[in-house]
DNA sequence: CTGTATCCGCCGCGATACTG
DNA sequence: CAGTATCGCGGCGGATACAG
């Protein structure tokens, strides 16, 4: 029981949820991790793409974009040729990278336990033709 | 290529993605986290569900019983006119409540940080005659 | 190398109505 | 009170082709 907590829990607009807003997208988490635990907060496209294997080159760029417009990473261009473009974590980058890592670590401390976790099943499902 | 090659860290089904995956749907943590934070682990159907505004009684039941069938959750009903059904927070779902709480927690110590986070537009392109 | 443009299937999720 | 059944839409996300 926290004090004078709940007289509005679930605005729209709380900070959990828009935290865990992020999380929502499939591809964004794994980015900033990506980005911060294998290229030191900085990488190149091409260099990002190969640390993600099974991203496809539209949804890399385009949460990239997103990422740059919610003002979680910043895009450098380098004008040569051919062009290099560079993606730095932001400063609040680096901070929202702070919960991501709390997941991962509790995740892969926790390993065993989440082998108990069934799948749901309205989730991704083949069919069988 | 390498066979061995260290690319191999997301595997679709390692712990991180697979706790990042129930995050991904909209309303887990926070029926978790209610569960959890007003409820002491166990609550009735109309009482979550008053909860947690904004929830259909669709979503609510569909995800309550999709966090059954993964392990997260106990339903307990009570063959009663008008029935009495309760859903309970199983031992692995006490367990998953811990990271839900670690970003609840964070969310709100670094609310006035989040507060720069800008949204995504949610759609990136409209179709514009 | 980096990025854009379509086309398209799938499914999350809300609204509504109905059952017991 | 608890739950099911339908319908519909928006949009995520993959495949592919093209461009600077």
């Amino acid at each position: 029981m926290q004090p004078g907590s709940d007289e509005e829990l679930w605005r729209e607009d709380c900070a959990p949820r828009r935290v865990l807003e992020l999380f929502s997208t499939k591809w964004t988490s794994m980015i900033l991790h990506t980005l911060h635990a294998r290229h030191q907060g900085i990488a190149r496209t091409g260099s990002l793409h190969r640390s993600l294997p099974g991203i496809s080159k539209k949804m890399l760029i385009q949460t990239l974009r997103e990422l740059e417009a919610s003002g979680l990473v910043e895009r450098h261009v380098q004008d040569t040729v051919p062009p290099a473009v560079s993606y730095a974590l932001s400063p609040l980058g680096n901070l929202m990278v702070q919960p991501i890592e709390m997941i991962y670590a509790w995740a892969r401390t926790n390993a065993g336990a989440l082998d108990q976790l069934r799948e749901r099943p309205t989730s991704r499902r083949k069919r069988s033709p």
